[in-house]
DNA sequence: ATTAGCACTCGACCCGAATGAGTGCTAATC
DNA sequence: GATTAGCACTCATTCGGGTCGAGTGCTAAT
């Protein structure tokens, strides 16, 4: 992950020490960090002079900047990247390795999630996010009519990954045992192995021939099991420490705490995010994601920062996890206890 | 519900519209008020000076007090809570007629709740949360297993109301077709029909011995079976709105905004709120409840008002619906929303 | 019983001085 | 030529003090 020391681009060693430097210490104190602290903080003996003339050349190129006139600098957004991609990976490994998160296995995977998301919340002193996986691509497994009054059928759904969807369709007219088994017959002969995103329109018209005479009420059933096979757009994302951001008073000062939690209610952005983060995934990037600031596009994260990583558990199930924070969130602890979740979260269904 | 005046306790008539005045003035402003304010305020003609000892006594009383030496007046819990049973039907009324508060019929319960949720949220400017409708004493109406897998068999419950229950099985070794339909055939006869609660221990065992030989295989299938069916816990409370509690600087100010939030997420003293209302009217009492401050236990609420009420989609189906606000929140308007509300509800859940 | 009047309290607000962290620039030094 | 010491300057923060105004309680007059 980390490029060689020679490689990196327009900044010579010192310079990278004096970013690493500024970077550090803000992310510790959050306070612009001046060229005196620095003369003290690295190693390299330099007066604060020189330190001021480096943070200049640091300051033209992008990489911090002043909050206001003569203050201590600040990391800006490429300086935090900068950081992110190049400058971090041994401290990160440390963290990750003395991190001991223990998810208990849960009946259910929604369980397990908010599991998760509570423990990486709770952890990092940020707000996690987890979303359920998608399951578009899965296959359908197993289908079933079956009468529970004389008015309502209950459709019940199983796709891989044993993910369970039902329906009650209610019905006007009573439906007979045996065209019920009929229907179950056709709709698995026709439907089961098929992928969720296989099952369009048409192919549920051409059922509805099939089903032949009884049109109006077998059709409305159809439909509904269509409806139901369908509405895989039950993707549910789950906060968890939503409340964690007030503690980062660079954020709750300014009001934009409350624009960020309640970008967390409206869950649009975090749909966004979730899928940007798989499909960089797709793409056969890197295992875990950092968006910072103004990389992400809703104005009310444009204070923070996500690192995000997808889960696998085999079958095409796959959904994101992320970590919310202050650009200055500690990134090597976020990404340190994301890795180690993520191996938790691998050894329970691997071994399961 | 409002008592006859002249019936009103403690207070004369002119103490109680003084006090009025003082509440009705602090709702809307928010800031303490004083008694030149009311002389102007109210019709009955008097001097800040008269007002003024009155004043004094209705402290006295314990009905206001003041924040600090010589200013206005605020109301305590206990003037509030006169205010909320004594004097304010006709104005909820009139506003109650006027809300037109439009729920679109959803195929899940669930999303209909999640809509009233946000409903009154945006409408009222305050926190809205709903639970999902206790089980435990609705009665078994289908119940099924069906092998989905080699390894895996699925149970379906379905309850009164349409209430629905999965749990996927893993099983060690297969189960043949013709064991599954009889394990069918004796979990139907011995449970169906009923309720929840009345599906205990001694029953489940009692059903393993029916069950005859196969032990180890069929008695976990029914330990699971009831353990889903005992799952009738998976009360879940959603919370609609949750920023909302920002807009109000008596809170914000003081960071009890955050304390509240956390409560939300933590869920146990909404339950405690859900239970109590639900209790409350299980008692026959009023169809809604308000708590204010401190008649609430949990600390973090002791500067809140919550408004309850009791939603019955029949069938046994009640939960509870509630606001959350600041103590000067408008009780007339958030009472009226919630009835106009619950007719909605009533209307969606009766037509169908 | 009501009111006018007065002294008093106390939070809110504004202002100016002092503080101190930090800068940029220049001239001296290694 | 790179580094550093030194100096003037900027600007946010803090703190004390003065003023303002809303409001009270009490007393004496009506």
């Amino acid at each position: 992950m980390a490029k060689e020391p020679e490689k990196i681009s327009e900044l010579d060693e010192r310079k990278v020490k004096i970013l690493v430097a500024v970077i550090r210490n803000y992310l510790e104190t959050g306070e612009p960090v001046g060229s005196r602290t620095i003369s003290k903080y690295t190693d390299l003996s330099l007066s604060s002079a020189t330190i001021r003339n480096e943070m200049a050349d640091l300051e033209e190129m992008g990489y911090i900047f002043q909050p206001h006139t003569s203050s201590g600098r600040i990391p800006t957004d490429k300086g935090y990247r900068f950081y992110v991609d190049n400058l971090m990976s041994e401290k990160e490994r440390e963290i990750q390795e003395k991190e001991d998160l223990i998810i208990e296995k849960a009946d259910k995977l929604e369980e397990v999630l908010k599991q998760a998301a509570k423990l990486l919340a709770t952890n990092t002193n940020y707000t996690a996010l987890v979303s359920t996986p998608e399951t578009h691509r899965n296959k359908l497994k197993f289908l079933q009519l079956s009468k529970v009054d004389e008015n309502s059928i209950l459709a019940v759904i199983v796709v891989e990954g044993n993910i369970i969807k039902n329906k009650m369709i209610q019905v006007g007219e009573e439906m007979d045992d045996d065209t019920i088994l009929k229907l179950n017959l056709l709709l698995n002969t026709h439907l089961n192995g098929l992928s969720l995103e296989q099952i369009n329109l048409g192919l549920i018209t051409l059922l509805k021939e099939r089903a032949g005479i009884h049109t109006e009420l077998i059709s409305s059933v159809i439909d509904a099991v269509a409806d139901a096979i369908r509405a895989d757009e039950d993707l549910e994302i789950y906060t968890s420490g939503a409340t964690n951001i007030f503690k980062y008073p660079e954020l709750t000062d300014s009001g934009k705490a409350t624009d960020i939690i309640n970008t967390f209610e409206n869950k649009e952005e975090l749909e966004k995010i979730v899928s940007a983060s798989l499909s960089e995934n797709d793409a056969g990037r890197n295992e875990m994601q950092v968006y910072i600031g103004k990389e992400m596009s809703s104005p009310a994260m444009h204070d923070c920062s996500v690192v995000t990583a997808t889960y696998d558990l085999g079958d095409g199930m796959r959904g994101t996890i992320g970590i919310v924070g202050p650009k200055r969130m500690n990134y090597e602890k976020a990404m340190g206890t994301m890795k180690s979740l993520m191996k938790q979260l691998d050894e329970i269904y691997k071994k399961k």
